[in-house]
DNA sequence: GTCTATACACGGATAGAC
DNA sequence: GTCTATCCGTGTATAGAC
């Protein structure tokens, strides 16, 4: 029973650690700060985890598991117009963003702090390069509703998408304005159209 | 003399405390990593500084500043064909990244540090509608030399166009890919060519 | 103004009782 | 395994000699 416990506090652990980190950044995700959101003693901390950088490990993976790659979630009818296919993929993805700015905004920071690592640093180039197989296989998606094709090579669209992607977020975490980061997403939007062509095969 | 003094320490400090986040990062930045790296005694900071948060403020604000905008450089020559004078704008701009990839990554770094104090938040909103003034400043250089006009408004073309910057930056910081960043810099040039049309006027 | 010595708080980690 | 009490390093800031 006690086993069992134990991987429930880490668990725990973890999960209180993201609340902090989401609300007062990682730099505050202290030791003490993180036992005290889980309700749980100081002592319980060192024999869930080797040392504070064993969670934040931790939590590094989970964190950037969970968010949302910047891929473009791939909705819509089969058989769409390319044009709907791909303004309900970006839709989807920005309310997800902005459904919750501040764990997107953690998913940054931690970025910076694991390549400020040496031993994290290696997780979060793995990660992006995630990000780049999830944004090539939703533009793969995209395409397979939509029934085209696109006229520039898939990794060179995946990168310079999920670039697009993060800049927007990044910018519109910064200055929250709502109908700016529409305007520039919409001309994301127009851009994916523009080199659609209908599907050779 | 020793006013004079004070105000190059103030100098000293702070250009301190940039060479010490470039190499270290941000959290490393202690008020006596800073004046170590400085060569002065740690009771020399209080009477240059009322407390780190305000060399802090000095130090956004400075990095800020001197770091390019990411606005496309302007460059090239007069009546020069569209795509030559934005490759050359886009080369520009990605070399000064390469030059100094840490001091941008820093840039990412002090932007979220900012985020997270109420007093400087501000500040970094400021410097994000600085740079999409800078952006659309180097979009309107580039349609003069080329004698084109955007067929995209330039406000929603200059934020587009900082993001996609600003993200495939992000992601060469990471995974420091040259060549997949540069053929994704490359389709961003090719886009831009796109929605250029010959000047009206 | 300039520097040394030090106060004081906080954070990570551990010792040791239970 | 669980928790309390504590150690020790570090960080900001200040006191006070010069």
């Amino acid at each position: 029973m006690t086993r069992r416990s134990a991987d429930e506090r880490r668990e725990q652990l973890i999960e209180a650690a993201i609340t902090v980190m989401i609300r007062d950044g990682v730099a505050k995700a202290t030791t003490r700060a993180v036992v005290a959101q889980a309700g749980l003693p100081l002592g319980a901390f060192h024999y869930c985890f080797r040392s504070k950088e064993e969670l934040l490990q931790s939590v590094v993976e989970r964190i950037m598991v969970r968010a949302l790659a910047p891929a473009v979630a791939a909705a819509g009818v089969e058989g769409a117009p390319v044009a709907e296919v791909v303004r309900t993929g970006l839709h989807t993805y920005w309310e997800r963003i902005r459904q919750s700015p501040d764990e997107h905004l953690l998913t940054y920071e931690l970025t910076q702090y694991a390549l400020r690592r040496p031993g994290l640093a290696d997780l979060a180039r793995r990660q992006y390069a995630h990000y780049l197989d999830a944004t090539r296989d939703s533009l793969q998606a995209m395409a397979r509703l939509a029934d085209i094709e696109w006229t520039v090579p898939l990794p060179v669209l995946a990168r310079y998408a999920l670039g697009a992607l993060d800049g927007l977020t990044l910018t519109w975490l910064i200055d929250r304005d709502d109908e700016h980061a529409a305007a520039a997403l919409d001309e994301h939007a127009s851009y994916l159209v523009s080199i659609a062509r209908p599907a050779a095969s």
